[in-house]
DNA sequence: ACCCTTGTTGCAAACGATTTGCATTTGCAT
DNA sequence: ATGCAAATGCAAATCGTTTGCAACAAGGGT
């Protein structure tokens, strides 16, 4: 069960250069299971190397997200949250209360849209479903 | 066929002062059939009244979202954008090309989403659905 | 192992969107 | 008309993010 991508060989190949502030990113954004922001990300490096800047962790989720080796999320009223890219397309249901994300995903759902934008003669390049709710108690 | 709210009333009966910037404002939004954001909805008010200010169209603009008088969309990469809330509920499809929003509604997916909600345990509050496309040619 | 070139960094300042403190004005109930 | 709370304009503050620039370091060539 391969758990996590090679991100430094998939960088090294695409012609980045692998440095010391990198690695310890890609370190922290293979390892998350959650969505961290960029500020989250900045505090979990600066305890491996304390020199990293936060501009520094903002450059490099640019960085990744054009290389598609993770996905950006902007959730209501927030930063900008990230996730590596591994596995397959998922959406979200943000738990109002805590701000916890779950992740769904249903093919149904999938071909739904792509049958909408079909009959308003569009090809879908992407889309973002978000379900704001709460716990059921 | 009517078209659009009262909104001077509703408001009124919901103990919100009608001052002059506000009727200014509600006049654009209820005329609009676009999406304005914040600095458009500006500009379109300065020439009815010269003094308003940027901030009092954000102040009212938080004001008419909490009455549910207007929706407030963040779409990708850019300001809030406001449409009012007449009609019924509607999701967006976004042309890549042009920035243009096209409104579509589907009940089968609304059924949908709140059925994949359900089945996590949780009650959608609301939920943002957003299709990026292009027009097939 | 040591350059050399060029990409990358840290810092601080700049940025765009939005919010806020405060003194002044204004709606509107009396 | 009068008074008072609510709303305004202005400018400064805030938040998340980007950028200019001089110092620095990765990694290919020697």
């Amino acid at each position: 069960m391969e758990q996590h991508r090679d991100y430094e060989s998939e960088l090294r190949q695409a012609g980045v250069r692998l440095t010391k502030p990198r690695k310890v990113i890609l370190k922290i954004i293979g390892e998350s299971e959650d969505h961290p922001d960029a500020m989250a990300i900045f505090r979990r490096a600066v305890k491996i190397d304390a020199s990293i800047s936060l501009a520094t962790v903002y450059r490099t989720m640019k960085l990744l997200e054009e290389l598609g080796a993770v996905h950006r999320h902007s959730f209501e009223g927030g930063p900008a949250r990230f996730e590596n890219a591994d596995g397959e397309h998922h959406d979200h249901l943000i738990d109002l209360d805590t701000g916890k994300v779950i992740e769904f995903h249903s093919e149904t759902l999938e071909k739904l849209q792509e049958q909408i934008a079909d009959e308003l003669g569009y090809d879908i390049e992407h889309h973002r479903l978000e379900l704001y709710g709460r716990k059921r108690r």
